[in-house]
DNA sequence: CAAAAATAGTACGAACGCGTACAATATAGT
DNA sequence: ACTATATTGTACGCGTTCGTACTATTTTTG
């Protein structure tokens, strides 16, 4: 059981994220999810949902809810992908994309404050040591 | 913006062990949150809410309807403590206590085959880099 | 002691998060 | 071509998570 006090700093460091992240988005009047969706599709000509999900690591049940808040706030569009009419086209509004230049340099720099203080050796380091950790927890690594 | 590798992988590490934990639990009949709460009480006298809330690393009000859940299953029981009577005793039941005694090892051997693959060494190192980040993102470190 | 501040839990609403089931479409296998 | 299988997204239910407000008690302070 000497992997208990590591189990606990890794809910609670990801909290400690969550937490410093939401404060600062929640003010700018986004959820963390719904920040993430548009930081995601900023700057590009649009994405399918499951692409969104893949870069967002929401699955995409919770994606479909996301959106369709995000859709109710007129920052995104859904429209039909003529290529495979399975798909959908999710693109950022012309507010949307406005909403995106304003706050995610800002956000970025928020979180910047914080990380800052770790070096970039450090930051590398430890991205390695959770992949590892991750790594030793995915299913595909259990057979 | 060095740090947003980083930031993906502790969001992926974190989901990879909920997943992991999760499946297993689910199977057993109970939520993580609930399976916490259970494995808190196991072999003590009883908890406060506060208590609880501060091993599990739930928030009050998140723990109000995981207890009322695990009341209705008829796993604990809240009593009124009669030193302060604005605090709970929550405790396990009987039934709570078989089902502790019955799942809890169970649970942690199916952690470890995970953990056993990183060194003890490593969990440490992981442990003390990840209370290295999660104090950069603390308020009072922003002060 | 009396008023003010802190603490313990609950109530409630909004949004996630996930698993499952489902409909529509696309792709493979034969 | 035709069927079996895979993929895309939505619908839905349950349980969590969080913030805020609220009640009931201590505890602190003037």
């Amino acid at each position: 059981m000497d992997f208990l006090p590591l189990l606990r700093e890794l809910v609670r460091t990801y909290q400690a994220l969550d937490t410093f992240s939401g404060q600062h988005i929640r003010k700018l009047g986004l959820t963390v999810s719904q920040f993430d969706v548009i930081a995601t599709l900023g700057n590009t000509p649009g994405m399918s949902c499951r692409d969104i999900g893949e870069k967002t690591l929401m699955v995409k049940g919770t994606l479909t809810g996301v959106l369709s808040r995000l859709e109710k706030k007129q920052l995104i569009t859904r429209q039909e992908n003529p290529n495979d009419k399975r798909s959908v086209l999710v693109q950022l509004t012309p507010a949307g994309q406005r909403l995106f230049e304003r706050i995610f340099p800002q956000h970025l720099a928020y979180l910047e404050t914080a990380f800052k203080r770790l070096g970039k050796e450090r930051l590398t380091t430890l991205q390695h040591q959770l992949a590892a950790l991750r790594q030793a927890l995915e299913p595909s690594h259990n057979t």
